[in-house]
DNA sequence: AAGTCTTAATTCAAGGGTTGAATTAAGCGC
DNA sequence: GCGCTTAATTCAACCCTTGAATTAAGACTT
């Protein structure tokens, strides 16, 4: 029940994992620069960096100009301490990647098997030998992995067993994240491919710095991560967040998800392909990948086709309600507008969601908040994934936790 | 940026506080139970707890039935230990109240003054006066106060200066706070008040034990207030949770907030009046006390007025629609319908909102939460808004914060 | 080129906290 | 009255942070 971390050598967990923090986002500092950033004595920060430099995690990197006294040594993150892994199990594609410590990319690789993605047992086999591939083509033993991550098109909750909801790929409560760690010696850690997605914005992307956003994704389907304090919002049972089936018509359009009305059924990338085919009286809109079709949508709305322009101007309202009602309820400082479809649309129509957004939200809330594009494109909830197993290594201060500690510390 | 607390003396603080906080909830319990409760080693509850005797927060109170072994003393709360002030400042009317350490209440008090209820001077005279008041019924001296709260029928922003919006009072950027603080001889707290009376259903109501919830309130206006991890969901700059606007329908309603479609203008007791008094075709509802008017329609309703069966079944719809909405975004535990309107509202739709809701919302969140009546009543913000102090209380281990020091704390 | 000045980093003793083990306290039952 | 059992306290060991003092490392001056 209690949460306080009572013994003192919590203490230096907490102030390795804050210097360690500081450096890992504000970027290289010098001792003294530590201690202001931390609010830690000098004292501490030596002793602290200290170990950090005998760990490896950290390198010291040259010295400042100095103006008449002693110059400041730098330290800096040492980015081949350590690799992460990040795998996005897609709806048809599953795309695994290599990061060093700092994620910057080193080797991807995509795993394409639409017609067996549908079974876990083939999933669980695919990630393997891809996470061996990248390895091998890196060059680099799977020992030197700190942890992996995977996001997953579907809730995953991490309560009862750690298991998976996923209607989209026909999952319903697989054990994918036990089966996984057995075969894997190093901690991996799953999510929601949305959640994940919203915490590389929000680390590394166009939400660095930012406590409280919110990552709304359109694609097929509809989906949002929101961070708040710094932290993935994940709610009791780690399903918050489900801003596609957010109702916005009473008895509206069917939605995919059994009910009706939902955000979804007229934000989606299908729904938005369906109305042009109904505007347009052609079904040529619904006879190609979605992919195509959205930035058929696009481009025929640009160069003036009535139809798509009015399919974009429904469009637009709605993504604006919807983010309104986020804007509303969680009163975020940014908005990121993300995935494959949020990346096309975008351009087209920020503008106008951000005029209309002003209109729907309270005042208050609506002026604290700016409305954005996401940072990264296609391997977003890659490098997501990868960041569920950073901000674990991050708040541990470094120490590389055992799979015996993890699983002890998600009890109450 | 980094909210480590660093110093050894910050254990004590914390370790003082998961104590109290056991023995406040949790009731009764000797050294031994706290020691399995907060996961301290029994010499570290020792020595609390002698500082907490020795304070005068604690009490010895006898010892348990042994079965051949020392008894366990037990420990309990001095309730006279300190006082708490609640504050409700209403639409019309100021309700002030007394409590104990325990927050039960001693003496209450009204301020019923509407026509000078605009003016922030006139309100701050009211309160001082109301508080000087409460303390001389209970024969007790301001100096016992540990700290007041208060609950306004608007937006409080905790960033800047501490502020209020509030349009259905005329307020706008009034410093309340400030003003209010200069004059009294203790810590003053504000905040909205469907917030504060979210805590006190949280904390003592109907979502006891529970760490994430969401409290709904029906009145003249809608509010909410959401706990996440057992505190006040607040969002960037405290304006999260502004549920009643939340757009429900695009074009919709004209609503009071300057936009259109919002649940408010569906569900609002004004809303629900004027939608009977158009399906009567009559203007008898509209002729009354908003209070008076929403019990004629729930008797109606009861007894057959088909008007007034439909206005609680769209009004069902509507509620319904908006919980599921919280549901799949904020995942909560349990959601608790409250206000006055919601009080009077809830026996009769309950059921069939908790029917509609399962429609509405997602199946992994709506499996985890269950919708419930508030416990409280008429003083619920009251209690709600001594809960803020209370809360603060609680944190810094029972040690009262001094003024200076509370400022200081909300320097990042 | 040596000495002085300035700023950064380290060292050190003091102070505060938690903990497990050992000890003491306090009833019960025979 | 004595041993048994369980609760609470005491104590020595250990860990951590911190401010002050000290050392380190260049720049500047003469």
């Amino acid at each position: 029940m209690v949460t306080t971390k009572p013994t003192a050598r919590d203490l230096r967990v907490a102030n390795r994992a804050g210097v360690l923090r500081a450096l890992y986002f504000g970027g290289d500092a010098s001792r003294l620069e530590l201690s202001q950033i931390t609010s830690l004595s000098t004292a501490t920060v030596t002793n602290v960096v200290a170990e950090l430099l005998a760990d490896g995690l950290v390198r010291e990197a040259g010295s400042e100009e100095s103006q008449g006294g002693r110059p400041r040594t730098m330290l800096t993150i040492a980015a081949d301490a350590g690799y992460f892994i990040g795998i996005d199990l897609g709806e048809n594609v599953i795309r695994i990647e290599l990061f060093d410590l700092l994620l910057h990319p080193i080797v991807a690789q995509q795993v394409v098997d639409v017609d067996n993605l549908h079974q876990p047992q083939t999933v669980i086999e695919r990630i393997v030998a891809g996470v061996a591939a990248v390895a091998q083509a890196a060059q680099l033993p799977l020992e030197g992995v700190i942890g992996a991550g995977i996001g997953v098109p579907g809730m995953v909750d991490h309560a009862t067993d750690v298991t998976v909801f996923a209607p989209s790929i026909g999952w319903r409560n697989v054990p994918l994240l036990a089966e996984l760690e057995r075969q894997l010696p190093f901690p991996v850690f799953l999510d929601n491919g949305a959640k994940a997605m919203a915490q590389a914005e929000a680390l590394l992307g166009a939400g660095q710095g930012v406590a409280d956003l919110a990552a709304v994704l359109l694609g097929t389907g509809l989906g949002a991560g929101i961070i708040t304090g710094n932290a993935l919002f994940r709610g009791a049972t780690n399903s918050a967040g489900e801003w596609g089936h957010m109702k916005v018509v009473l008895d509206g359009r069917q939605c995919r998800c059994g009910s009706a009305g939902c955000l979804e059924a007229y934000l989606g990338a299908h729904a938005l392909l369906e109305r042009w085919a109904a505007l347009a009286a052609a079904d040529v809109a619904l006879n190609q990948a979605e992919e195509d079709g959205i930035n058929h949508l696009v481009s025929a709305a640009s160069a003036g086709d009535p139809a798509a322009q009015q399919v974009l101007d429904e469009a637009t309202r709605y993504l604006s309600l919807g983010i309104a009602n986020l804007i509303n309820l969680f009163n975020p400082q940014r908005i990121i507008l993300g995935g494959w479809a949020g990346l096309r649309l975008g351009p087209a129509i920020l503008p106008d969601v951000r005029r209309l957004t002003r209109e729907y939200a309270l005042e208050p809330p609506f002026s604290a908040v700016t409305i954005d594009l996401c940072h990264f494109g296609q391997d977003a909830v890659a490098l997501g994934a990868a960041t569920l197993a950073l901000e674990e290594f991050l708040t541990a201060g470094g120490k590389q936790r055992s799979l015996a500690m993890r699983t002890g510390g998600l009890v109450k």
